[in-house]
DNA sequence: TGTACATCAGTGAACGCGCGTTCACTGATGTAC
DNA sequence: TGTACATCAGTGAACGCGCGTTCACTGATGTAC
């Protein structure tokens, strides 16, 4: 995405190819030991380049990182809409567990992805802006998902809910284009936490030795988050 | 705890002092630059002693690592059981209430630490068993909330639960001395995830943009959790 | 269509850094008689 | 109460490792005329 257009001339092409290549060899070293190991002596070596030609592709090492993350970002936010695309508009609680297992899918499936945008920082890594946007996809997602329900009609009538937590959330309406009751915000915000806090406490091992069936239980779980939300089911 | 009984001879003194300065100088290497940043070196260095010398103390860096997991689970779990035990045991909503901003707190507090237990791995470090039972403890107190709420007869009636997911419970059912209902199980469960889940992503971040008063914005979710394990309030 | 020049990928050597851990040692503290 | 020996904390040097990044270079690819 951040390269232009298609590729032309072989230079072009072959730029690509091994910017491509070393984001996969990255990638695996992530894979097997974590996003902090990441070293880009590693990467040359595994592509057999020297280590100084990396640096032709990226200029730092903090640079393949933010890339990974967006990329990462951006993995998770095409799984989620996919999920989501993938039932009857209609259906908001088929759609919310659709997008939740695919959240669940997608961490169990990258752990280290995960811990990567999700997890405590990498030692001396700060996030630049550009991972702002590619980082609330999902959460955008979910959120349209709980609009739609609304416009739809089919949800409970809202509750009140304390002064104080109502003006804690300006900014947050600020993002959505209609109103939405104070109660609907608190209860959607409570069940992205619960999908979330879950795989990341899942995958941390929390629930090793205490669920031995951990995806019926994480259905349950996500069926039950739709219910507090007033979704239907 | 696992240094024997009190300090006699002037060695013995002076053993458990260093060894008290060495683990506070990780702590606070921790508090800088995270746990992966911690250094034997770094720490001997800021002692004024020789880098050798800490192996005195610590057969190595892996268990300088586990030391701090421990004494960070202890911490949390001192924290927890304090608050609990701060409310009128009848009280079911205010324990509930004060162990999650305790949990919060301290999560707030220490946020390296917190990465460190319930955060990502730190690279090439493995868990050995010690740090099970410590790791426990907030939930074991949660859980315990939960059973005497239960047996006071405050809880609303039980709902039924799929049998799959009554199933996958068996092994949690194993630690818990009273028989409780399945859907409590769950609701306690997610209770807990909320509350853990919420300090993750808070420190991570992801409320920053939204929520303008995270503390009353969690205030209410830790109300909003009790009311959904059916507790009264 | 061919030539002259500019661009760019990749090389190889080097810089400076910090790390965990081992080892033979010195000298102080503690213990048994 | 004093002496002989054992234990232990701390020293200083060294080993071997891998890292990110820079730099002057060679040679291939692309562009303008």
């Amino acid at each position: 995405m951040t390269d232009t257009a298609l590729p032309r001339t072989a230079r072009e092409r072959a730029r690509a190819e091994i910017t491509a290549e070393i984001l996969a060899s990255a990638r695996r070293q992530m894979a097997a030991e974590g996003a902090a190991a990441i070293s880009l002596r590693a990467v040359a070596r595994d592509l057999g380049m020297v280590s100084s030609a990396v640096y032709r592709y990226f200029p730092s090492r903090d640079d393949l990182l933010t890339r990974l993350i967006i990329e990462a970002y951006d993995a998770l936010g095409d799984a989620v809409d996919a999920a989501d695309a993938s039932r009857p508009r209609e259906d908001f609680v088929g759609r919310w567990m659709a997008v939740s297992h695919a959240i669940r899918d997608w961490g169990l499936a990258h752990p280290h992805e995960w811990a990567l945008i999700y997890g405590s920082p990498v030692p001396g890594y700060a996030a630049p802006d550009d991972t702002i946007g590619p980082g609330t996809r999902a959460s955008v997602t979910m959120t349209r998902l709980l609009v739609e329900a609304l416009m739809a009609g089919v949800l409970p009538p809202a509750e009140e809910v304390p002064r104080k937590v109502s003006r804690s959330m300006r900014s947050l309406k600020a993002f959505i284009p209609v109103p939405v009751p104070d109660s609907y915000l608190v209860a959607g915000l409570m069940a992205r936490t619960q999908i979330f806090g879950h795989v990341t406490l899942e995958l941390d091992g929390q629930f090793n030795a205490t669920i031995d069936d951990p995806h019926a239980y994480f259905d349950h779980v996500a069926r039950m988050s739709a219910r507090q939300m007033g979704f239907a089911g």
